[in-house]
DNA sequence: AAATATGTTGCACGCGTGTGCAAAAGTCGT
DNA sequence: ACGACTTTTGCACACGCGTGCAACATATTT
């Protein structure tokens, strides 16, 4: 970059003065529903843009007490998923005027530095998107700060002045119980993720519970450390390595498409076994990977575009209370399950 | 969300009184290096922090005309390695003190105005990472709007004016080239992504540069239309559906993994072929999906630490022209190839 | 103890816009 | 052409903090 031609920065008076206009009336050709005539909007924008003037939005937002910025803290990128959210939501954000503050929470302890530091910026709302954040975390943070509007994402949260939007987890792990009763699956185990200490039921144990109303046994099942791929190969790996052939499942139910991926990777390449012959697998989120030939995984789908439009919804609404929604996904069946 | 105690926000000015000294101390005790003493400000923070009193960057940002917000414009949620980056460049930003600014770019004549969405928020920089940004794009925007730092991120541009930070193609290019050949491969064939304006060599060109140079033979090739796997799969597919055995290649040389993947998955699911003994595949970028045992992909790792940390750099240096970096990467041999 | 160096604190002014209201200009019917 | 509307425009004040300098306080030297 060589240096600019010197431009010290245009400002709406300057195009005020160029347009014969007051200074007011130009911020009023840049604001959608503002009382203008059509004739003085259209002269002020063509000087406007031949000045190269930018509205300030820093100066609006400290004018206005509103900053139609969003925060968006992410924990874990290791999951696929995750690059489906943050296109679903930052294309329903911007396209009805959020902006979003992009704050990469570097660790479990890092959440309320992260929000904290995403207020500096006055942001009108934070989203939480990720599994870390457990309740815990979130009474603390909530009571410290005055964050305006605390959103979880794609989670469950029984959480106090927090709004929570999320699939009906209950509802769809039931509908995966119903399709593995149906298909005839006998012996399930559940492939869990890292454990939180949310209060409501998991997904694995309302899987579990439904097995056991329904057939009487138990469902086994184990935990992975992280949603990723690679450390559920490893787990599944271990845990089934010495199991002789008729103690093995017959279906690994996974609590998210990344560990389910790598459940088949640990099924075909470490345990030798075919998918879905031998023990099939189910997932959860419908990540595009998964439609790969390799995986052609049956999982549940999230109605992520109606949450992300929902979540904006929320955003644009004065109050918030009771706000808390659980949308319904649909079952996608593929040849793993 | 229940209403707030209507606590009027808390401003420095308030803490000022509270603490018994002027306002411009309490934004000091703030500061970094601010010349202070430690003991008024222990004495200066804790009062803060029981007032709930956090600084408003926005008004600082105007008053400093320093925002230290980066916007970083993504235009292409489909390749996991844009995770990747997303993680690296946040952790990198984050760590020194700079904000995110995540702006998705709808399509490709999105660019323009992404860009002037983020200069609205007075943003110290735009970041590009995804490819559909051409350099025509970018000499207009460059033109129209007075970007402090335009900066290219792992792609190189040509453009004056501009920042870019990217891997050696050509090096790059070259070692995966060498390898293939001393490999024995004879029949090379080059799956590229989509056609960019770009004025440097492409990747593709390199390499048939090179194997031409090497062997006088032509090295033939296809276009997928995105950097997404399904995609290249069917891209695959249809092009070498009937091809007879022995106008089949030998190798796939790929221009990212996303490709790599999805020809792995045409050669085996589509051709019935094996991966790597009737035709291998090679990849670049190292997502890690790649190391699935699924598809041991052959590739080639940009060291993405490091470039995130020099983008710090240039954020941070007053003075960018020649500024342009190239890193070398790694050669990450697996059994794809 | 005075003189000098060093560290610490206070302040006038400016950054660019929104809010709510009042004044001015335009519209319409008769 | 007048009154009663409606639409459009202008404005005083406020939003919260940084800059650069001057004043003040404390530590160091001779």
């Amino acid at each position: 970059m060589t240096t600019q031609p010197k431009t010290a920065n245009i400002t709406a008076d300057d195009v005020a003065i160029a347009a014969g206009v007051s200074r007011w009336t130009v911020n009023r050709a840049f604001k959608k529903d503002a009382s203008i005539s059509p004739k003085t909007r259209d002269k002020v924008m063509k000087i406007a843009e031949e000045m190269g003037y930018i509205p300030d939005l820093r100066a609006a937002s400290l004018a206005s007490d509103r900053s139609n910025l969003v925060a968006l803290l992410v924990d874990d990128f290791s999951n696929p998923h995750k690059l489906v959210m943050l296109e679903r939501l930052t294309t329903a954000m911007r396209s009805r005027g959020w902006d979003t503050l992009l704050v990469n929470t570097l660790d479990a302890n890092d959440t309320a530095p992260a929000l904290m530091h995403a207020s500096r910026r006055r942001v009108d709302a934070s989203i939480l998107i990720g599994l870390q954040f457990d309740d815990d975390v979130l009474e603390t943070v909530q009571k410290a700060h005055n964050i305006k509007k605390l959103i979880i994402f794609a989670r469950r949260s029984e959480q106090e002045n927090t709004i929570s939007i999320c699939v009906d987890d209950r509802q769809a792990t039931l509908e995966i119980a119903n399709y593995v009763a149906d298909k005839g699956y006998k012996k399930p185990f559940y492939v869990a993720g890292p454990r939180t200490t949310s209060a409501h039921l998991s997904r694995k144990e309302t899987f579990a519970e439904y097995w056991s109303n329904t057939f009487g046994t138990d469902v086994q099942s184990l935990a992975v450390g992280a949603y990723d791929s690679i450390l559920a190969t490893n787990a599944v790996q271990t845990r089934f390595a010495n199991v002789p052939s008729d103690g093995l499942p017959d279906i690994l139910v996974c609590e998210n498409d990344a560990i389910a991926m790598g459940a088949i990777d640990a099924v075909r390449h470490h345990l030798g076994l075919r998918v879905p012959e031998d023990i099939a697998v189910f997932g959860f989120d419908d990540v595009p990977q998964g439609a790969s030939p390799n995986y052609r995984l049956s999982t549940y789908r999230q109605p992520m575009t109606d949450m992300a439009n929902y979540l904006v919804d929320v955003l644009e609404s004065n109050d918030t209370t009771n706000m808390d929604r659980q949308f319904i996904g649909t079952l996608i069946i593929r040849e793993s399950a």
